[in-house]
RNA sequence: GGCUGGGUGGCAGAGUGGUCAUGCAGCGGACUGCAACUCCGCGUACGCCGGUUCGAUUCCGACCCCAGCCUCCA
């Protein structure tokens, strides 16, 4: 039974979607203003896993993430590169799926961008004012009456009289109430907006994700994810302005991930902390980012360091090499061993990636065990790993291909051949003098050499 | 101040009312020409103080610390 944490009753639950088989999800993607760091890429991670793990298991899931392309940010961005504000987001909607698509995150069945969402967003907005759940401002901002939702701060669990007493006071007088937020902001000519109703203006932030995950997903659906930073306001204000415009019940699970620190801070663009998934790519491979994400289940916090990458790569190492020398395209399948077992019951506790590990580290013993004895049975054994891995994500790459990565050191695989070639040879002659020399040779290259019965092989020290 | 989640061995990171997480590092042994890889074995870890219990790191209470949200943020 797969049970889910869900933020709104804060307890596991046991997973039954609204429709037998299937599952609708939607989770909020970027603003897309900047290129992505290493906290959106947990985000990105995290859902990866759930939709790769909610397939594997045999649902049919239906995952659609939202680009939000058009916000203020977007807009000072633009103004200060002296460009249009589209051209910005493209570019940068590109550089962010570049970045995904390095992680080995699998793309959204649909990412709904707001800019092509306007109309639906005005239409939601017209029913909230029809039923009173919203209001025009006299400079022609639209905004949401918090006091005429009854289950407001239901998700953050925030008392809503506590709210009100803690809001600041806004300067003006556009707002009834210090806890209402805009959903629609009116601009001037010359700035970027779209007509409405109300005039011309602009979507808050917040109506952008009711009206995109209603639209693609209907009135109710099975999960919402997003940033556990995201909980308040915005995921609040999402259901608050969903089941006032629909009648209806919105997202049933909220899933949120935890947020990556460094140095004990949140990751983030305000505090400048933040290291981009480029940036870290220049020094780590994709996987070792992508293990450092998965390591850790998805609610806690993890913290990002030099150190932690240089775990995640000496983790992966371990698994490349048990998979090294099987054949595994040649392997039996293996279905529903004790390792498979073992691999569902810890997923099945709300995605437990780290206990999953746990388990795949079990079956790399199992295969060096089994590779001393029967190479046939550990090719097998190898191929349910790489099976079990790519749930996660990993392990989709050649061993020979992780383990001898050069990198940018420029070190020349025939020169290490060639090396290799000729200390074989001394070791044949039980020339061990020369061996070692030879050796001495490669550790400066930061080649390690394995002696094996049939030859030898090499990797780069990790 | 309110709300949420935490404090686990050298580091990272799970979990549990009473035999194991796991990875890295460390120690001992096997293998090896020596190594590496691998295998086998090892480590008086659970913030502090009380309580419940035959027994608590795990449940309850108080306390101390940390982080997040309450303002844009994945």
């Amino acid at each position: 039974m797969l049970q889910i944490y869900n933020t709104l009753s804060r307890k596991k639950e046991p997973f039954v979607p609204l429709e037998p088989g299937k599952v609708k999800m939607y989770v909020c993607g970027l603003t897309t203003y900047d290129h992505c760091h290493i906290g959106h890429a947990r985000m990105f991670v995290a859902f990866d896993i759930v939709v790769r793990y909610l397939r594997h298991r045999g649902f049919d899931v239906t995952y659609v993430r939202n680009i939000t392309d058009i916000d203020d940010k977007i807009l000072v961005r633009a103004k200060e590169n002296g460009e249009v504000f589209t051209d910005l987001t493209e570019r940068f909607i590109t550089s962010i799926r570049e970045d995904e698509e390095t992680l080995f995150v699998l793309r959204p069945d649909n990412e709904p961008r707001a800019t092509a969402h306007i109309e639906q967003i005005i239409v939601m907005i017209k029913k909230l004012i029809s039923t009173d759940h919203a209001y025009r401002a006299s400079n022609g901002d639209v905004y949401y009456a918090v006091n005429q939702f009854p289950g407001y701060g239901k998700l953050s669990n925030k008392n809503p009289e506590e709210l009100l007493a803690g809001a600041r006071i806004e300067v003006g007088e556009l707002k009834r109430d210090p806890r209402d937020f805009a959903l629609w902001k009116a601009a001037a000519d010359g700035e970027v907006g779209w007509d409405s109703p109300w005039g011309y203006g602009r979507p808050g932030w917040h109506i952008e994700c009711s009206a995109m995950s209603t639209c693609c997903l209907g009135d109710t659906f099975d999960i919402h994810g997003g940033g556990s930073d995201l909980m308040f306001p915005h995921h609040e204000n999402e259901i608050a302005q969903s089941e006032a415009a629909t009648g209806k019940s919105f997202a049933r699970y909220w899933m949120h991930n935890g947020a990556v620190r460094v140095d004990n801070e949140k990751m983030s663009k305000s505090l400048n902390n933040f290291f981009t998934v480029r940036d870290v790519l220049k020094k780590y491979r994709p996987e070792i980012i992508r293990y450092l994400l998965v390591a850790s289940q998805y609610r806690s916090p993890i913290n990002y360091s030099e150190e932690s990458l240089q775990n995640a790569e000496a983790a992966l190492g371990r698994f490349y090499t048990s998979l090294r020398g099987l054949d595994i395209a040649k392997a039996r399948d293996i279905v529903n061993s004790r390792f498979e077992k073992a691999f569902c019951a810890a997923m099945d506790d709300d995605f437990n990636t780290a206990v999953a590990l746990g388990g795949l580290f079990d079956l790399v013993r199992e295969i060096n065990r089994c590779k001393e004895t029967d190479v046939t049975a550990a090719a097998d054994l190898a191929r349910l790993l790489v099976r079990l891995g790519g749930v996660l994500g990993i392990l989709q790459s050649s061993a020979e291909i992780f383990l001898q990565h050069t990198g940018e050191s420029g070190v020349d695989a025939a020169a290490i051949d060639a090396l290799i070639a000729q200390r074989l040879q001394a070791r044949a002659d039980k020339n061990w003098t020369l061996a070692d020399e030879i050796r001495g040779k490669l550790t400066a290259l930061k080649v390690v050499v394995e002696d094996g019965a049939d030859g030898s092989v090499w990797r780069i020290e990790r």
